[in-house]
DNA sequence: CCGCAAATATACTGTCTAGTATGTAAAAAT
DNA sequence: ATTTTTACATACTAGACAGTATATTTGCGG
């Protein structure tokens, strides 16, 4: 019944391919919501608190499902990690390109970054809380993305010194500060608080620029 | 035998009393050094990963003797976190009382309760991390306490306005953002890292200060 | 030296939860 | 239409740990 001729194969795999496709987006998707419900979990009842169940019940799902997207609890929790700091690293990245001049992008950074901490705000309290509670090979994993992430930012506030417009003495020990105060922003903001999240980013852009005697 | 003189009672309950006082001196040691313990290995393995029977073994004692000084697990923690906030705010309450002016006073504060948190930094850590595993009551009790701390930071920083020390404008949205540099100090600070304990003092301080224009 | 009380230990229980072995229904392939 | 595979659920296990009931030691008053 199938016509007989040579490319019938190519078709069929082509079809194939585009299926695979799918179903690893689909596999990509339900992760990805898997997690940003673990997130919630853990940041309300933290790691240990927040039982596999429950996760599984807010999902409307079993256990046993959550088992065949990820290999265990400390998956999910790494997964969620990396999330947050990868997320944070990303923004760096963005505006490095940017036009414009070595304190405007140190600015830009600083500005985006804070945007992404608030918008991830729960991957990052949950980083920052359960990280002990990490395998020894993602906890290091980790870390060098976060030491990645220090670097970048040491490295924009050594552009401005270069240029000259950062004279204060002492500016590069202060790039360590800065990651302090972005980091504040998960305690200074919680959803639904008084200060709104434009009022905390732009505090938080004008704390970090007075750290190198700008602004 | 004895002696059938007024003051024999006197006598008598005045040895009571001093036993008494003794008796509650070694039960304060007791809770003292067992919330000493219990913040270290809290510190390392986390409130949920640490065991009662691991916090008993490390003192070479046995689990019933820490709940003869102990309400429970959650009432060590919550000990672990007022006590580590306390220090913080006594720090606070001492430099109150300084000679000097106002700008000497916020900056003999800030060096001082960066001292304290170096000092007790295991304690404020797991109060950071373990919050959320608190009583609802405890927990609002040592936030009562912590916001008397940014309170008198924030203090500290207005009379520096009032004495024209401070001219920026936004100085007094600064403070909050001061406690994240204090509370920063955890991340930086390791025991056996490469940076001395008084350099970090030194960074902070300054720190803190530039985000007021000063220094 | 005796008896009582305070302090500390031994040994146990009940519960909770991560992880799994097995079952089942639907879709895909043949 | 039949088999195989995928995708999930049901139901269980094993172990850990907070908290406790009971026993034992130690020290002290008389």
């Amino acid at each position: 019944m199938r016509p007989a001729v040579d490319n019938s194969f190519d078709v069929k795999s082509e079809a194939k391919e585009r299926q695979r496709e799918l179903k690893s987006g689909v596999i990509a998707y339900k992760r990805a919501t898997i997690l940003k419900e673990a997130s919630a979990l853990f940041y309300e009842r933290g790691y240990e608190g927040a039982t596999l169940e429950a996760l599984a019940n807010r999902l409307s799902v079993t256990k046993p499902f959550l088992y065949t997207y990820f290999k265990n609890k400390g998956d999910i929790l790494s997964a969620i990690c990396e999330l947050g700091v990868k997320e944070s690293l990303a923004a760096l990245g963005h505006i490095a390109q940017h036009e414009g001049n070595s304190l405007e992008r140190l600015e830009a950074s600083l500005r985006e970054v804070a945007r992404i901490i608030i918008e991830h705000h729960e991957y990052l309290v949950v980083y920052q809380r359960e990280m002990m509670n990490l395998d020894r090979d993602d906890a290091q994993r980790i870390l060098r993305l976060r030491h990645e992430f220090d670097l970048k930012i040491a490295r924009l506030v050594a552009a401005c010194e270069e240029d000259g417009y950062v004279t204060i003495e002492n500016a590069s020990a202060m790039s360590a500060w800065m990651a302090g105060l972005l980091t504040w922003i998960t305690t200074c903001y919680r959803p639904g608080s008084s200060r709104s999240s434009e009022k905390v980013v732009d505090e938080v852009v004008t704390a970090c620029l007075r750290l190198v005697g700008v602004g």
